[in-house]
RNA sequence: GCGGGGGUGCCCGAGUCAGGUCAAAGGGGACAGGCUUAGGACCUGUUGACAUAGGUCUACCAGGGUUCGAACCCCUGCCCCCGCACCA
């Protein structure tokens, strides 16, 4: 690893240097961003690997001469640290033991959590300083906070802006609510039921004298198949009167619904067990169906009735099942023969099922009875099989032929037009209780503003927007395009929460995600805000400055600075890249698409995504809450953070899920010492070393030479084309362990390469390879090229050196395929010397005559595995005066030459007689070389073949 | 259900778009050897099976197909992961 104090040194002289403060010039730039993060807790190895990929590419254009902007700043706007102050002030122990043993906060500081601004505060100024601490490359000039008064000027101009084109609207939406505290609640407000849904359900009128028993399904096409309605007798049922209508339901919903309907009141109680044995009205059908009793009707779920469709639901199959037995209630009621006269109808078509497929999937789950718990299972499964396979049959009217589905949109439709049926919300799961330990409700908010997702121009010109857009990885493509078309309108206002007041409505909050969408606009001016007072900031202002209009006498600001503001945003917009993680496509990544496309014209559209994974700890999710983290700052400590950035950079890309492993991260720190004690081997072998001047590569004579540096280049340029499209792994891959590989093997090669020449030749190579390296490791371990970079003679910043450039002429097939064939031919003589068991004393090699080259060159000619051809053209050329020898090699050519890379004629016997030494030593005999077979008792010698020398021991 | 992505050797993972250089990169682990007082670190080798001359066989979820040739292309089946909203 680098050590600490080193790596605070250089980031100290990064900063006393100014070296990452952009500002406009005539350089080509480079604008990238990654999703601000909302600090709320304290940053784990995960957020690390999301502000390492920025910095990387940031470093790497920055070298290759760009003008390079990375900003950041604080998402602060948002409800969660108020719920986190709530439960700090309440001393909610669980809070309390996060906050000291995972986020490590002192209890000095724990105790003025109760006030949310100051958790926020808190955390940036922890993320600022570890951000920093990992050798960031940010342009701090230009750091904010979402509630910043400046910005909140900047917001309440975008939506103004919005809201002038026609895309803000307002409408019902419903939330999760807490009738005690009187306010929406949040995941984090809750005490159970986090990330439980909202679902909606239909409601369906059953009239009776003149009122209606509401009945609550997701199934409203299954009315068809109605026999009966359920009420449980032993719950509280009352009559409410709902916008004119006399309903009957549970006492419990009415708690619900009283928040999804207006004027709503309760009448009078109703006693459920006197309806049993009523009839009501199917308000589709017009038939009339039974009440009766259902112990597993749930008075606390949607409305308390239920209407039965034995046919199809498992449920009501049961339960119609168990009351037949049951003679006593039957009797009590006296609905004897009712009941036994019910029968189950089958209305809908399934393939592999006959006319009551409730019943079969009763058998299937062996549901017992109406309280089995497998009744859920069964439930769903037929749920989700006719859903998706299910067509209505000649039962159904002018439904019939029709999918499931599309009957089912249908009936609701027409049961909401002629209103004899109604919606209604409920939670997926229960319970769903507030921190203050009360019940949630669904509450339907009446007057939410919200931004139109649906517009179909909007949505157009957003597609617009990505069809300009580098997306990376590109599979990524696929899912914008759906995300684009299915996005409905967004409620962008909230009650709660950190945040800018809607301009026009100013009981709202900008709800946070929407608050953050065009924001890579604000860095470009940021650094200009401490010298201006936020009043001052009109929409004059921001209208000229972002969008170019003719200034008017409105703009309070200097005209002067108003220009320079204004060409700063144009100098760095639009956008190059913008970083996110994966769960952000659906919604941020998209807004942000949406936005520009709706305010800005379109060359300042954002030019590139990149899609972020997820993190692992030793193969599990990291969870702050499950304390299944490793805290970033505790990494550093460990490792240092040019250790803690090669891992998070090398073991998997970007896109992929990375996984923290403390072996792995081991290793990665090992290499990195390897790495730093290359130098030294170099300076060993070279005598000190001056780095400056040696960036191009020196004239070689030795072929080992141009073999090492032939593969230099070739991983210089895998590395630089795989960094352009932000693959880190494959980058790192190349530029380090490939790499490193081939320097393990050079310096085997060269060992005992002691002349004077050869050591002067090897020093030179040697120090350019260091030269270069140092800088393609740059970007990754930014202290430790510094390091190194400053301690060897480098000129100025490594973090300023030029990127290296790959010199294709010195990438040289042959080159290496000739160190090829020595390698090969050191593992052949080992692997025959395995398997015989004998140890030779002397080697002889072989390499192959004229004429077999020739019949490569045919055979690389006809291109394909023809041995007919290859054959043909063999005779004719006349290559060989022995014809049968020739069919010989010719087959075996056929069956080879797609398996050997080949590459045109090698001179073998001048590449190999240069290596003799080495072959010696690996072989640990005496190896000869014959170009031809002067010396060949076994005759050996036939079985060379280009690339392939014989081998012949003794 | 809708949408997206996958199944490769003990584990992680490259390779699949552009079929042959693939018994399949790299890392981790394991084993053996070197070094060392010892451990760690470091270096070398092995890590599908068989093999007394560099070879052969079996292999990339399963089953078919196309091709001289398939981990890679096509079809079928099985299995897994992620997102689905008002939340950062």
């Amino acid at each position: 690893m680098t050590d600490i104090k080193v790596e605070e040194k250089w980031q100290k002289k990064w900063q006393e240097a100014d070296l990452f403060e952009s500002d406009p010039n005539d350089k080509k730039k480079i604008f990238i961003t990654v999703a601000f993060p909302y600090p709320s807790g304290a940053m784990h190895v995960g957020h690390g690997r999301t502000y390492t990929v920025p910095d990387v590419y940031a470093r790497f254009k920055r070298m290759q001469g760009y003008n390079v902007l990375f900003p950041m700043a604080w998402h602060v706007t948002g409800a969660p640290v108020l719920g986190i102050a709530k439960r700090i002030e309440r001393q909610d122990p669980w809070t309390l033991d996060i906050y000291k043993n995972v986020h490590k906060v002192p209890e000095e500081e724990l105790k003025k959590f109760v006030e949310p601004e100051y958790i926020v505060k808190y955390f940036s100024e922890e993320y600022h300083d570890v951000m920093t601490r990992m050798g960031y490359s940010i342009d701090w000039r230009r750091e904010f906070k979402t509630i910043d008064p400046h910005y909140q000027k900047f917001v309440g101009w975008q939506f103004r802006k919005l809201k002038e084109k026609g895309l803000v609207r307002i409408g019902e939406h419903p939330v999760k609510y807490c009738p005690e505290c009187g306010n929406p609640v949040g995941d984090h407000d809750l005490l159970e039921g986090e990330g439980v849904g909202i679902n909606e359900l239909t409601l369906v009128k059953f009239e009776i004298d003149g009122e209606y028993l509401v009945a609550a399904t997701f199934r409203p096409e299954t009315l068809f198949a109605a026999t009966n309605l359920w009420l449980n007798p032993e719950a509280d049922y009352i009559r409410v009167e709902v916008d004119g209508e006399h309903w009957i339901i549970s006492r419990e919903a009415y708690n619900n619904i009283k928040n999804q309907k207006k004027d709503t009141s309760i009448l009078s109680d109703v006693d459920a067990p006197s309806m049993i044995g009523k009839y009501v009205k199917n308000p589709l059908t017009g038939e009339k169906h039974i009440i009766l009793p259902a112990s597993f009707v749930d008075p606390e779920y949607a409305t308390g009735v239920v209407y039965s469709v034995p046919g199809h639901a498992p449920a009501d199959y049961i339960a119609l099942a168990d009351l037949k037995k049951d003679v006593k209630t039957l009797e009590k009621y006296g609905i004897v023969k009712e009941v036994q006269a019910i029968q189950p109808i089958g209305m809908i078509h399934l393939k592999g099922f006959g006319e009551v497929p409730a019943q079969e999937m009763i058998e299937k789950f062996k549901v017992k009875n109406q309280n089995d718990p497998n009744l859920k299972e069964a439930t769903n499964e037929i749920y989700k099989l006719e859903h998706a396979k299910g067509v209505m049959s000649n039962k159904t009217g002018k439904y019939e032929g029709l999918p499931v589905s599309d009957a089912r949109d249908r009936v609701i439709v027409l049961l909401k037009e002629e209103k004899r049926g109604d919606v209604m919300y409920e939670f997926s799961e229960r319970p769903v209780i507030c921190r203050c330990g009360t019940k949630c409700v669904v509450k339907i908010l009446d007057d939410q503003w919200f931004l139109k997702y649906s517009s179909e121009d909007w949505t157009e010109k957003t597609y617009k927007c990505l069809e300009g857009m580098n997306i990376v990885p590109g599979e990524v493509r696929a899912n914008f395009q759906y995300y684009i078309g299915w996005l409905q309108d967004w409620a962008c206002s909230r009650r709660i929460g950190l945040g800018t007041d809607l301009p026009w409505d100013k009981k709202w909050i900008i709800e946070p995600l929407s608050d953050s969408t065009i924001y890579m606009a604000y860095y470009t001016i940021a650094k200009y805000m401490k010298d201006i007072d936020p009043e001052d900031l009109n929409d004059a202002f921001f209208n000229t400055v972002l969008l170019g209009a003719e200034p008017t006498s409105d703009i309070k600001i200097d005209k002067e600075t108003v220009e320079k503001i204004k060409d700063e945003f144009n100098y760095w917009y639009p956008l190059n890249w913008r970083l996110s993680a994966k769960d952000l496509v659906g919604n941020h990544l998209s807004f942000h698409m949406f936005h520009h496309a709706a305010i800005f014209p379109q060359n300042k559209w954002p030019r590139g995504i990149v899609v972020f994974g997820m993190g692992l700890l030793e193969g599990n999710k990291m969870s702050s809450s499950k304390g299944n983290i490793v805290m970033l700052e505790d990494a550093i400590k460990t490792y240092g953070s040019d250790v803690v950035r090669l891992f998070l950079m090398s073991s998997a890309e970007p896109w992929q899920d990375f996984d923290w492993r403390e072996k792995e991260v081991r290793g990665i720190s090992k290499r990195l010492n390897w790495f730093i004690e290359f130098a030294d081997r170099v300076e060993e072998i070279n005598g000190k070393v001056e780095l400056k001047g040696h960036e191009t590569a020196p004239e070689v004579s030795k072929p080992v030479n141009a073999w090492i540096l032939s593969q230099l280049n070739m991983r210089m340029r895998d590395a630089t084309k795989a960094l352009e499209g932000f693959q880190t792994r494959k980058a790192l891959q190349e530029s380090l362990f490939l790499f490193k590989k081939d320097i393990d093997h050079y310096f085997h090669r060269i060992e005992g390469m002691d002349d004077e020449i050869s050591r002067k030749e090897i020093g030179k190579v040697l120090v350019h390879i260091l030269n270069v390296w140092i800088r393609l490791m740059s970007p990754f371990v930014p202290h430790a090229a510094e390091e190194l970079w400053s301690t060897h003679g480098g000129e100025g910043f490594a973090s300023e050196a030029s990127w290296p450039q790959y010199d294709s002429d010195l990438i040289d097939e042959k080159v290496q395929k000739s160190e090829e064939i020595v390698q090969e031919l050191a593992n052949d003589i080992n692997e025959i010397k395995n398997i015989i068991g004998v140890k030779p004393s002397k080697v002889h090699i072989y390499v192959a005559p004229e004429w077999k080259w020739k019949v490569f060159d045919i055979a690389k000619e006809v291109g394909k595995p023809d041995m007919g051809r290859i054959m043909g053209q063999a005779v004719k050329q006349n290559v060989h005066d022995n014809k049968k020898e020739i069919a010989g090699f010719a087959k075996k050519v056929t069956r080879e030459i797609t398996r050997v890379n080949y590459v045109g004629r090698i001179d073998e016997y001048s590449v190999i007689k240069e290596s003799l030494d080495y072959l010696s030593k690996e072989a640990g005999a005496e190896v000869l070389v014959y170009d031809e077979p002067t010396y060949d008792p076994e005759g050996k010698s036939q079985n060379a073949s280009p690339y392939k020398p014989a081998i012949y021991m003794e």
